[in-house]
DNA sequence: AATGACTGCAACCGCGATGTC
DNA sequence: CGACATCGCGGTTGCAGTCAT
């Protein structure tokens, strides 16, 4: 269902991802931080551009990424805020936990795209025959107006699931923080609030800690550097904790190592 | 069973926005 | 202030799996 992968004319990984590349993505941006997509590849060991180590990981490897299939209230949000917004997926995509622009854009292309059309033109039909036989046609208006009128309400206007919206594309946390400089490299800080609901003013709260208010996003992202695994060289700027044998080992030339000395 | 059409979704691409020098 | 680098976003593509004939 994926490209097949390939090589381009610059050497560059392209198509599929293999779960080996996984690994060594995952592994390294847990660690590490994602302090610059372009320059991470070459220290994840990873024949890949930077853009496509974002997109892969943003969409796929993060670990707050919601997998599976959608809920009523999902989909019914969707179609809402696209109703709002149009074709703004990272808006979307931030008022849903879990789920990423592209996510979101395919899911809306491949199925509700389709039942908005379909609604579109039952609600035409049942202005003039004011029936709507097709259970679809029941899904679609439940989707729209709300299971219930209290569930509704409170989905819509008070409450939201939260946990840090994830954008494909999104900028992070800590890039989001004005006290963050993009080189300091910051792990992300990952929230397990996404079974709970809150009100409006304690997400704004939540948010105004949780992205600005407490030097959690200045502090170094790596802090203990007892359990690095050496497989994973990266820059020297970023402590001692990388080896040069390591780092070399993935630069014959050791032109780089020598730059970032 | 063969095969052509359709579907779903991961991944790519181009471009505008933003940041840095 | 312009040039360049990087990021973020939305549209599009490629292809494996599924369905229909």
């Amino acid at each position: 269902m994926v490209r097949a992968p390939f090589y381009d004319k610059n050497g560059i990984k392209k198509g599929a991802w293999s779960s080996e590349e996984d690994e060594r993505l995952r592994a390294y941006v847990e660690r590490y931080g994602h302090w610059n997509w372009r320059e991470l590849p070459k220290y994840a060991g990873l024949s890949r551009c930077g853009k496509s180590c974002r997109l892969r990981w943003m969409n796929y490897l993060r670990p707050d990424v919601k997998r599976g299939n959608y809920t009523a209230k999902e989909e019914s949000l969707i179609i809402k805020l696209h109703e709002e917004h149009g074709n703004k997926w990272s808006l979307i995509a931030a008022n849903l936990s879990g789920r990423t622009d592209n996510e979101i854009k395919n899911y809306w292309h491949t199925h509700l795209k389709k039942r908005t059309t379909h609604k579109t033109t039952t609600t035409t039909s049942q202005t003039e025959d004011q029936s709507c036989e097709s259970s679809q046609c029941d899904q679609i208006t439940s989707h729209c107006n709300g299971e219930t009128e209290a569930e509704s309400s409170n989905w819509d206007n008070n409450y939201v699931e939260l946990s840090p919206p994830i954008l494909e594309s999104s900028q992070s946390p800590a890039e989001t923080s004005p006290n963050c400089s993009e080189s300091s490299g910051l792990i992300n800080r990952t929230s397990d609030l996404s079974d709970t609901h809150y009100s409006s003013n304690q997400v704004e709260a939540f948010y105004e800690e949780y992205y600005t208010g407490s030097d959690f996003w200045t502090k170094p992202f790596l802090e203990d550097t007892s359990e690095i695994n050496h497989d994973y060289p990266y820059p020297t700027c970023f402590g001692d904790g990388g080896t040069s044998s390591s780092y070399l080992s993935f630069y014959d030339d050791g032109m780089e190592y020598i730059f970032y000395q």
